[in-house]
DNA sequence: CCCCCTTAATACGGTTGCGTATTGATACGC
DNA sequence: GCGTATCAATACGCAACCGTATTAAGGGGG
């Protein structure tokens, strides 16, 4: 069986997405051996075939979210040319897709920020997402302190809205907002 | 001794607040009766003459929290009568108190999201802060469902920009982005 | 085809934290 | 001052989880 990954037995990247899961839903204290291994229908004596300790495996499954977030995650919105085009395309998915309720890695380790490998994990992707934001503003004609703190604003407004939608109840009508962030972060 | 608040002796109150600093610091999770007996110089002994159960000093603790940070933390800002001028404050003290890097309530809850308590909180405090930010908009001329919509995106980036001071070791000049944030949120 | 490496189970010890019971100390009202 | 409320210490049982043996099973490469 080459391919076929209904294998019955469990890789280092199955218990890497598990964790990731787990971070999602109750933050780094939430990846514990245990009930991992419970989740996943093993008992623990399996995980450490995979893993030194739970910090390696936390280390890797925060490694592993860095990785599909930052540049690489950015990279679809990168390849849009036309800047305008871009920022309209990066506000109104991150608008809309905040709807679904999926937990959030993000959100989660802001309540870790305190542990080191989290706060590292978020000021790079952080980083990544504020660099696009930045250059982006820059090609719309912003010079380069205005470019950079209006992207600022922007992606503080983004992360902003993605807590709203995972804390309120009350849907808001994502296009009447979606309307009303582009107008307001498409430049002047 | 009526007054004078240097009592060798411990009050409901003491440990309500030691345990919102552990939740500033670490969520939830790190309100936890026996290190923060630690950090009072007691022993667990005595938290048990105040609390029932560990719930209840974080009902406790929280419910002191959106009392504080509700309305009642608003009431300063909703005096303002000059809504422009409220505004500005409001963008403004956010913009700088935002840097001394104080372990903020509100993320580390953002991070324990999934527990009610948690997410009660949050929200009742969010809904304040949308209504004092919503009033204003209509106050300066905004039709009712465009305020309601601008006070969200406004507040988003206030929640965001918290949220990259608490990450980010880069200290951006506050003063550059108060003016770059009043000039987005203050209305067309 | 058989050996060995990977995956998994079981069992154990150690730590941390919750909650309870019991007893001691201390302050304040009378 | 005296007694009762409150605050505090100690000791215990209990549960969850980490990490470490140790052993078993199974499946591919030589």
């Amino acid at each position: 069986m080459p391919v076929g990954n209904e294998s019955t037995r469990l890789s280092a990247q199955d218990w890497a997405r598990a964790a990731l899961k787990a971070i999602a839903h109750g933050g780094l204290a939430a990846v514990a051996v245990e009930p991992l291994a419970r989740t996943l229908g093993v008992t623990k004596g399996s995980f450490y075939a995979h893993y030194r300790n739970r910090d390696e495996l936390i280390t890797a499954a925060l490694t592993e979210w860095v990785r599909s977030h930052g540049e690489a995650g950015l990279s679809q919105y990168a390849a849009i040319t036309d800047p305008a085009q871009r920022l309209r395309e990066l506000l109104t998915t991150v608008v809309h897709a905040v709807q679904p309720l999926a937990p959030s890695v993000h959100l989660s380790l802001l309540g870790d920020r305190n542990d080191p490998r989290a706060q590292d994990a978020v000021r790079q992707v952080n980083q990544a997402r504020l660099d696009l934001l930045t250059r982006t503003y820059r090609e719309l004609g912003l010079p380069p302190d205005r470019a950079a703190s209006r992207a600022r604003v922007a992606y503080a407004a983004i992360l902003g809205l993605l807590h709203l939608a995972q804390t309120d109840p009350a849907a808001p009508h994502s296009a009447v907002l979606a309307d009303e962030a582009t107008a307001i972060f498409l430049p002047s």
